[in-house]
DNA sequence: TTGCTAATGCAACTCGTTCGCAATTGCGAT
DNA sequence: ATCGCAATTGCGAACGAGTTGCATTAGCAA
């Protein structure tokens, strides 16, 4: 029994089908560890299910998007884009040099520009996108 | 009399030659009003130099951006990279959705990112890549 | 002025992502 | 349960930004 299942109800309220490659592409991503491409989604999914195509995945991806169930997130421009469950803006991005790793780290920051922005200079903040790049504790 | 001269310093210092095409490239970059694609930048050049190659135009922004006079900027995941010269990371970028504007704010925001992930965090930050996305004064 | 090597123009290539289309399939209506 | 049809898929071809190999050109130190 799925207790809760974003999938299916964001799905349903914007008229969706539920189909078997976008179940798959949803179960990984929504488990994987760390940010994926689409290629590595791809190769997870083929494991359970071998006939997925790329192309299904890309158009998932894309389709959850804009159900607001994933995120893309260009960590490096050229390169592939890198997908990840949504998560909101103010939980930004710590990028290890040395060794790839990605982190999470929420802080007031990203709200603290916001309200800076929209207080003295009139900007309506939809998105913040924060990239910190630089080394890790275990590699600096 | 050309008094200051960061291109032919930067090439000078690091042992590269001064050709036309970098010449030219160097000179729209550094006096565009926005940022530019390197198609953009490209037709640019062939106003007054039509036989620069778009491989050269490519090749000149990786050497500058090398050097430091030049920095990257992926304003959009999918689609052509935008240049402009460099400048400090703590001067971020704001861009309208609406009229596609993109401005420059500088504060003490991402100084103190960089700070608390130092203190508090073990994280030697190296770079801060920060886009706010949203409506200008004008548009909102 | 010469000679060597860096840099260029050009065309072919790479690679992530998108697209057109015929075949399949989910799912509401019967 | 079955049907019908539009939504979705798999597949291959196309796309676009950026890169690369190579023969030719040109900067610049001697
Ligand atoms: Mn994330
Ligand atoms: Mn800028
Ligand atoms: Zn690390
Ligand atoms: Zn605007």
């Amino acid at each position: 029994m799925i207790i809760d299942d974003p999938l299916r109800e964001a799905l349903e309220r914007e008229g969706h089908r539920m189909t078997a490659p976008r179940r798959a592409v949803w179960d990984v991503v929504s488990t994987a560890e760390r940010h994926l491409t689409a290629d590595e989604i791809a190769a997870r999914v083929r494991a359970e299910h071998p006939d997925v195509n790329l192309s299904s995945v890309y158009r998932s991806l894309t389709l959850f998007s804009e159900l607001g169930l994933v995120r893309e997130s260009s960590l490096d421009s050229g390169g592939p884009a890198h997908w990840e469950p949504a998560h909101p803006d103010d939980e930004f991005h710590l990028r290890c040099r040395r060794c790839g790793k990605v982190d999470h780290h929420t802080g007031d920051l990203v709200g603290r520009v916001r309200e800076h922005l929209e207080a003295e200079h009139g900007w309506v903040t939809e998105q913040v996108e924060l990239l910190v790049t630089g080394l890790c504790p275990d590699c600096a």
